[in-house]
DNA sequence: CTGTTTATCGTCAGGAAGACGACTATGATC
DNA sequence: GATCATAGTCGTCTTCCTGACGATAAACAG
């Protein structure tokens, strides 16, 4: 690839993974402990440098599995994997203090996994609580009560892609990737509440999820796992939007 | 701004612009010809490189002043402008045969323009339907009746950009970017059906439109100007997101 | 056996949208 | 000036969807 420094500026290009679970009826994300400066020490969203000959997309799909093992949903192969897609661009000039860096930042919607640091290292990488994140720092490092701001801009990058995980999963089947491959109607309604933050109707939301052609496909297996009567096992059906969609109800 | 070549790959980093309008009852595109190798003659969105100290939103806005003499909309003057917003970045390692490009694309929503180009290079720049450069061309020069295709992978950004803007104006007030500053019920409905191709009930639209708190503000004027009775002429109002959406018809 | 928990079915009222009739106010045409 | 074509605006009716909520079902814990 030939390369000529004086016709063009140079850029660093990286990529950024916003990483979103439900755990424990929460929205959480996974985020690295920086181990060098600049903003030694803190907290940062998971990802790196693309490689020269790598699309971006593969770069982000290799940062996933580097930092937690997770493959790619496979469309096609019913495999368990995780939903992602292209969140969006940063290009502040000021982003970095090092350098110029561009970061092409992409949103994961994972099931809730054994081991939050398999692969990966063990100390510095965790699942932290959405909202306990996005609550606004003021900076001091154990000052206050609450949370110091992530590195560089990934608070922004963070809020960005858990509003578009929350706006997503009401017109598109998506929140399905938060499930694992079998779940009950109430399972699913948990993760929407988790997400959304609020509660909802299980009678109506039954009859709506069970009404949406292509949303949901019965297995025929049943499960006891939350306790009570035994629900139905679902898969996620072929449909990937929903018309209508779901409502988020109003704050 | 410190730059170690051997620290990480460099690339170079653009902007591209999906810059759409109506204009006589169609949805058209900002097209540019190219003057030079790679697709030499070829149309091509317009764009350009990102300078180093340049924000990415900035070059896209300057990249749309220097082909268009358009000015981005500034929030909070009620100044005539474009609708300017991130699309997605494009980065295959291959989408640029003479080097590593990554390319951010912006979409941009405008109303039509007295000149297609005011400020540029007139016989290379155009505007072109956007369902003529999105048939699925041949490839051929001249051979079959369908287009050539643009340079690069610009055919599938405009496409993603003409998704975008389509999926958008069902649930935000942004269908009254393309519209001049004061316009009607049924001007606005033009540019539905244009955007969506498709027609829509005049009386059902009137009642939503002006139904819906905070969309349209009534400036007290009329107009004649598409003959038969007067209409009402409207400003945008504060909404940004229509609750409940627009709903665009099936197929 | 009884209470608790979760799942699932049913009913009813209110709101929004599609289909479409009717009336209004212009300019164009005879 | 009468008539016609064109757009705009107001209403009505039916249908569908949702929110609120009662009722029943099937498990487990004591």
């Amino acid at each position: 690839m030939p390369y000529d420094p004086s016709a063009f500026p140079p850029f660093a290009v990286t990529v950024d993974l916003v990483v979103l679970t439900v755990r424990r009826h929460a929205l959480c994300a996974l985020v690295v402990r920086r181990g060098e400066s600049p903003y030694q020490g803190r907290w940062a969203l998971p990802g790196g440098f693309v490689r020269v000959d790598e699309d971006l997309e593969d770069a982000a799909a290799r940062e996933l599995a580097e930092e937690t093992g997770l493959r790619v949903q496979d469309p096609g192969s019913g495999s368990v994997g995780a939903h992602l897609e292209q969140l969006a661009t940063y290009g502040d000039p000021r982003r970095d203090p090092r350098m110029r860096v561009v970061s092409v930042a992409y949103l994961v919607l994972a099931p809730d996994l054994p081991s939050p640091t398999a692969g990966g290292d063990a100390h510095s990488v965790r699942w932290a609580q959405v909202d306990t994140l996005l609550e606004p720092g003021d900076g001091t490092e154990g000052g206050g009560d609450r949370p110091v701001p992530l590195a560089f801009d990934h608070d922004r990058i963070l809020a960005d892609g858990v509003e578009r995980a929350r706006s997503k999963i009401e017109y598109s089947s998506l929140a399905t990737a938060f499930c694992p491959p079998e779940f009950t109607v109430g399972e699913l309604r948990r993760v929407y509440e988790a997400v959304w933050g609020v509660a909802l109707d299980p009678r109506n939301f039954h009859r709506k999820v069970t009404g949406t052609p292509g949303f949901l496909v019965p297995t025929g297996g049943t499960t006891t796992r939350q306790g009570g009567r035994p629900a139905q096992l679902f898969r996620a059906g072929g449909a990937t939007l929903l018309n209508p969609p779901m409502l988020r109800p109003e704050i």
